[in-house]
DNA sequence: CGTATTATCTCGCCGAGCGAGATATTCGAC
DNA sequence: GTCGAATATCTCGCTCGGCGAGATAATACG
């Protein structure tokens, strides 16, 4: 075994809970006749509508790793389900704007509020130092996960 | 919007890692003509051979979601790269045990070792307290992200 | 204007994973 | 012991998410 000091735990801690994020997600998504795709599209656009930005299909299939055509069938199934709606871009009308169903938004918070409220309450249990070092963990592994192509 | 405070930055930085480390797995995977669920099974099978618990298929497909078919053909893929071995269980000869081929535990400790690495570096960097902090706000995550079908 | 570029969509296809059921092995009741 | 139920895995046929190639439509630029 390479390394046994106190530290593993915490690196298998981190590892159990994307598991189990993960899970969760795809809890949520066969409640819900969804794919685990369409409930990481939901989240990406929830997001975006959160930063006031606009998400354009290109933008989305991007940031899921989808290629066009995988990028339009995604799109199909949401808007077939309700959950989105296409809108011509304005001034640029090869865009296609996705803007997200006020129904779908309520479902996501209905399913990730929750844990979203506990974490909430999690940290503010702590002290300035013990968030700080918190953010400080999570940044660092965001970075040295994050890269490359 | 629902809350503002300073405790959703590190909520959103929870995600973000989440996100950041299953494309992480993403690249692996197609970096080595593999797929999404035999890099989680990979890892299964390691955390398994590392706990020294025997792997079997069963066990194995109910870890990832998968049903029995699935979890067939996702053992004639692996066992055909070469990443693991199909043996019949010793005393229940219905059984099928998995071990890992050495190289392809190489294989994922190359890839997912500096990750590691920089993670025990960063928690080296913390005193007892912070550690603890970063501890307690995981397990609270898995906790509240983890349960039942 | 005409050509290159960009954004999305259509078509045909591949293959991961599912449901149903087959096969082989073990356990339990009598 | 032996017969039936339970268990572990595999086979077959199929669905459908996602890919590659190329069509279509709108914009940018010389």
């Amino acid at each position: 075994m390479r390394n046994q000091g106190p530290e593993m735990e915490i690196v298998h801690l981190l590892r159990a809970v994307t598991v189990e994020l993960g899970l969760h997600s795809a809890r949520f998504a066969s409640h819900n006749g969804m794919h685990p795709t369409d409930v990481r599209a939901l989240i990406e656009l929830m997001d975006a509508s959160r930063a006031d930005e606009e998400m354009t299909a290109g933008r989305l299939g991007t940031a899921l790793g989808l290629n066009s055509a995988g990028t339009t069938s995604l799109l199909d199934r949401l808007e077939g389900a309700g959950h989105v709606r296409r809108v011509r871009g304005r001034q640029d009308r090869r865009k296609v704007v996705v803007e997200v169903d006020e129904r779908a938004v309520e479902l996501g918070w209905s399913f990730f509020g929750p844990l979203i409220g506990k974490a909430v309450e999690l940290l503010q249990n702590c002290d300035e130092r013990e968030r700080e070092a918190i953010r400080g963990f999570l940044e660092g592994m965001r970075e040295a996960s994050a890269g490359g192509e």
